[in-house]
DNA sequence: AACTCGGGGCT
DNA sequence: AGCCCAGAGTT
């Protein structure tokens, strides 16, 4: 793209205001101003490495439940987690309630406008401050995800790895000086729009694109090949052995560790596979175990095997139990933030509990 | 600079 | 079966 090309923004905004989605965190079709600022912080946590279909749900569910941030700073570590039950990097989750918390005691319970504020919040980089900054204020700031990574490479027809920290710099700069004077929040979320819609990783619609004349790739034929693809790495898998432990209709479950996958979330007892033949010792004395399934589920760099296991305690009110636990039924079970794999053992658990007692 | 951190959609 | 997704924090 021509660095003096004042027609871009003009191209892009007009077609960023016949397409876009109605998303609920966007002020709806046909009405001005700025959408809320509590609003973009909760979707721009959510939205960190997930796309936009997944999170709709999501911000619907946690919005019903916490309208306003001073709601949310209000509420427990656990709720928050329970509500972004399965949508993964709970991280986020934890950063965003410890964020809501810092806005009421240290800005009145406004979301700060400037850059510097919020990026002394936890869980926002360069890239949601710019996007809360400028989305929500009209903030100057640029910003710069996957998608607006692989819309400016195209468009300068740069060929080289946009992971290089050299070439993250020259994009970070790039996208600061296409800014437009006006309408920033908008055009930051049009040209992450046009890379989510149109400027896809592989097949980019280029028929369809309202800067295409100004897309170097395109004139060059080489977008299929922008940006260079990235070198996978293998995936080691996980063995893991799940012991379902039964007292009457309760079950027994444990916090996982406040740091690491899954932190403060709970599961069934679970343990690494052992290494010999050795059982995996239980935590209460129980009776024979009954094998009833496999849990897999595969992570981004890792893949886990559960095979789940099945036993009574044998002990009416067992000792103390090493660390955090708690005996819950399987409906009780939503009271509390489980990992996704766990979620499919208690579906095996109540499959296998409908097998046992037919309905009569 | 490399790792860690989830889960799911798309090709 | 890969690759990617409105990235941030830690080492």
């Amino acid at each position: 793209m021509h660095r003096n090309d004042v027609t871009f923004p003009a191209r892009l905004l007009s077609w960023y205001d016949r397409v876009r989605r109605d998303l609920p965190w966007r002020v709806p079709a046909g009405r001005s101003g700025a959408p809320h600022p509590y609003h973009v912080l909760v979707s721009e946590l959510m939205l960190q490495q997930t796309q936009v279909a997944i999170v709709v749900p999501y911000f619907h569910r946690f919005l019903a439940r916490f309208p306003t941030l001073a709601d949310l700073a209000a509420a427990d570590e656990q709720d928050v987690l329970r509500l972004w039950q399965g949508l993964g990097y709970y991280s986020r989750a934890r950063n965003l309630h410890r964020a809501a918390k810092r806005v009421v005691a240290e800005h009145g319970g406004h979301v700060p406008a400037g850059m510097e504020q919020l990026l002394d919040l936890p869980g926002v980089g360069r890239y949601t401050a710019g996007a809360v900054a400028s989305i929500a204020f009209g903030v100057q700031a640029p910003i710069l995800d996957g998608n607006v990574t692989r819309v400016l490479c195209r468009l300068d027809g740069i060929t080289d790895d946009p992971r290089d920290r050299e070439v993250q710099t020259r994009l970070w700069t790039r996208a600061e000086e296409i800014l437009p004077p006006i309408r920033v929040g908008d055009f930051n979320s049009a040209l992450m729009e046009l890379g989510a819609t149109v400027c896809t990783p592989r097949s980019p619609k280029c028929l369809l694109c309202p800067v295409a004349t100004a897309c170097v790739a395109q004139a060059r034929g080489i977008q299929e090949d922008i940006p260079p693809p990235k070198k996978a790495k293998p995936t080691p898998l996980e063995r893991r052995v799940v012991l379902c432990v039964a007292r009457g209709d309760h079950w027994l479950i444990e916090q996982r560790p406040a740091t690491g996958r899954w932190a403060g979330m709970w599961q069934f007892v679970t343990r690494p596979e052992p290494a010999g033949a050795d059982p995996v010792p239980p935590p209460v004395p129980v009776g024979p175990a009954t094998r009833i399934g496999r849990v897999e589920h595969q992570l981004t760099h890792r893949r886990y095997t559960f095979d789940v296991t099945c036993c009574r305690s044998t002990d009416d009110s067992p000792a103390a139990i090493a660390g955090p636990h708690a005996w819950v039924t399987l409906e009780g079970l939503k009271d509390y933030p489980l990992p996704k794999p766990h979620v499919k053992v208690a579906s095996l658990l109540r499959t296998r509990a409908l097998e046992q007692a037919p309905p009569s």
